[in-house]
DNA sequence: GCGACAG
DNA sequence: ATCTTGTCGC
């Protein structure tokens, strides 16, 4: 990618790495390992730690992980994540002493409105499969049914781009969409499977709360390898 | 034109 | 994203 592109050459950036994209699993892929990836950020600063972990997909049990500090160079604008959360993402990735078979994103892949999420971003940037799961979705969605596994298509503009996927009876549906790599009923079986008592998969959970331990200074840095 | 708008 | 008080449930 490139070193903090302007706000308005970052759209169209996005519009040529879109073209990129792979919505295929490569031949026979059978994923081991997961990474959860997520970005904490400082209240009243432009600090933010971008914390990586990999957890065994069939144990989820976590084998690995990793943590970059940094300061925040891009701002918060819908539809252009990749080049906020990237800079610090990547790091992190590198720190890992596992690569991962897929990545697991906070946020939108396809199901963005130029079809360029943060996880098509960071996919084809890496080259590695690529999953976004949303909390909130960036348009409106039919709910789906309320037990576990129920979903409902996400279409924008009579594209299906993604789905509004239930992971748990009765709780608030997620939005999962391909990144790279990846068809959209592996990922919806792979999201089902590290979510198997919580809304959200165990991946970003554990990203999660990493970079909120190392953010409070709860965490050196160096014990997961900075 | 106006509102809505991943984290 | 983060703040914030209380409440419900395992």
């Amino acid at each position: 990618m490139d070193h903090t592109p302007a706000v308005d050459e970052a759209v169209q950036l996005q519009l040529e790495l879109a073209h990129l994209v792979e919505p295929n699993a490569p031949e026979g892929f059978a994923p081991k390992i997961a990474a959860g990836l997520d970005v904490a950020y400082e209240p009243g600063s432009d600090r933010l730690v971008a914390a990586a972990v990999c957890v065994d997909i069939a144990t989820l049990a976590i084998v690995d992980s990793a943590v970059h500090e940094a300061v925040a160079d891009f701002p918060y604008v819908p539809g252009l994540f990749g080049f906020r959360e990237l800079p610090a993402l990547l790091p992190a990735l590198d720190k890992l002493s596992t690569t991962p078979d897929i990545l697991v994103c906070d946020g939108q892949g396809l199901a963005h409105p130029r079809r360029f999420g943060l996880a098509c971003h960071i996919g084809v940037v890496t080259g590695l499969p690529s999953i976004g799961v949303g909390k909130q979705a960036l348009g409106r969605y039919e709910p789906p049914g309320p037990t576990r596994g129920d979903w409902k298509p996400l279409v924008d503009n009579g594209e299906i781009v993604g789905r509004a996927l239930r992971t748990q009876d009765d709780v608030k549906p997620v939005f999962v969409s391909i990144g790279h790599r990846i068809d959209l009923d592996t990922a919806t079986g792979l999201v089902l499977k590290l979510s198997p008592r919580y809304r959200l998969p165990e991946t970003t959970r554990a990203a999660d709360h990493l970079g909120r331990e190392v953010l409070a200074g709860r965490v050196g840095v160096q014990d997961v390898r900075d």
